[in-house]
DNA sequence: GTCGCCCGGTGGACGCTGTCCACATTGCTA
DNA sequence: TAGCAATGTGGACAGCGTCCACCGGGCGAC
């Protein structure tokens, strides 16, 4: 039907210019992490991501079954880079392991790290507790030795504070999570929710005081 | 330039339905909750709710400046759920105001209704605490008497349990944070967080633990 | 009682999004 | 060296939020 003009030619398509293995698939994710960090979850746009790594739409179907997908690699780094620094303000606090200080100290860390990311990375902090329902990443790998996702090392801190004494080992055993809720309601709800516009001033104030909440609770 | 052609009379266009005032905007409010409950804000779509009250979508911006601001009547209204149901778990409360176990099992009522509406209208739930940047709805009358908020359950309850001389005056002060943040926590972890596929029992024992956690730190 | 305004509806359009299909080209592999 | 999978392109579609122009009817001013 559609007679060719011989004087097009067949290459008059531009020639896709290719990237080594692997880097659009990196190039989407990190595209779309800075997107969460300016928007949070609803700002990781899959034409957006392309549009920065120099693509056309379609490429990124050829990494990620759909945008949920994307989503999910973005939220899984965002959650890496949450555990990264928590790490980070970890390991800046000196003294050997089973000091009682040092373990409380260790266990603080945490939560200041927790809460300073959630409130410096709102964006970041939002879009690594968004997982979209399917794609979920698997949390296959809990029992690695160095696990640093954020149960892990809270998990670690807390192990660490019953081998220095601090923590009654008769109330070890699932301590974890209402710790962990507790620093976690608080991110959310002066973060994102009802309490956001709370002057910085009460926020300080309503940090210290779920903070030492937590402390009494281990004493 | 075109000319109209004379058989087609001029009130052609059909004729708006109209409707008691006031009435599209609740129908807004109330298909935006239907919305809200089997998807969570996002499923809060324009042009869907317009369709449910069957009117054309321009017709939404006669009473909302846009998607946002219908979101946030949509939240404030979520938000209105949430407490009611609080408030129905409270009053099926026995016992006479200032008695201690009837102030501790209000105290109680209310922590289990919000895990409970968390559980069962995880969309409300998360629309609730998901209003939009702007159109902040006014928090104002948080000295009103009766408060129906969260918040103000919960404050009550602890004045309560206070009057009760169950809760120290001495760590009254402010408490309602730590508190409300361990059991918000709780909720969006289990309900929307890296914990909402932990098996039925071990979320039961979680709630329990962080439960516990909160009645010791009143003791 | 009539006029005029504005409230609240309609129709149509635009740009953006996610997603699907068909096709072209490259580079590894058999 | 032939062929095939991987990976890019172009074009299209429906649905979304939003803007503009129009218009009819109810209500208050005169």
């Amino acid at each position: 039907m559609k007679a060719d003009p011989p004087t097009d030619p067949p290459a008059a398509r531009t020639p896709p210019a290719r990237r080594p293995r692997g880097a659009v698939r990196e190039g989407l994710i990190a595209a779309g992490v800075e997107l969460a960090r300016a928007g949070g979850p609803d700002a990781v746009v899959l034409r957006e991501a392309t549009r920065a790594v120099g693509v056309v739409p379609n490429a990124a179907y050829r990494h990620f079954a759909d945008r949920d997908a994307l989503l999910a690699a973005v939220c899984a780094a965002a959650m890496r880079e949450l555990g990264d620094r928590m790490a980070a303000e970890v390991a800046r606090v000196p003294g050997a392991y089973g000091d009682a200080a040092a373990a409380s100290g260790r266990l603080g860390a945490i939560g200041t790290a927790y809460l300073a990311f959630a409130r410096e990375e709102p964006g970041l902090f939002a879009t690594a507790f968004a997982v979209p329902q399917q794609h979920a990443y698997a949390p296959a790998d809990e029992g690695a030795e160095a696990d640093r996702s954020p149960l892990g090392q809270l998990r670690g801190a807390l192990d660490e504070l019953a081998d220095a004494g601090v923590l009654d080992r008769g109330r070890r055993a699932g301590i974890e999570y209402p710790i962990w809720s507790a620093v976690h309601g608080l991110a959310v709800l002066t973060g994102q929710g009802p309490l956001r516009n709370a002057p910085d001033q009460d926020r300080r104030r309503i940090e210290e005081l779920t903070l030492a909440f937590i402390a009494d609770g281990l004493a």
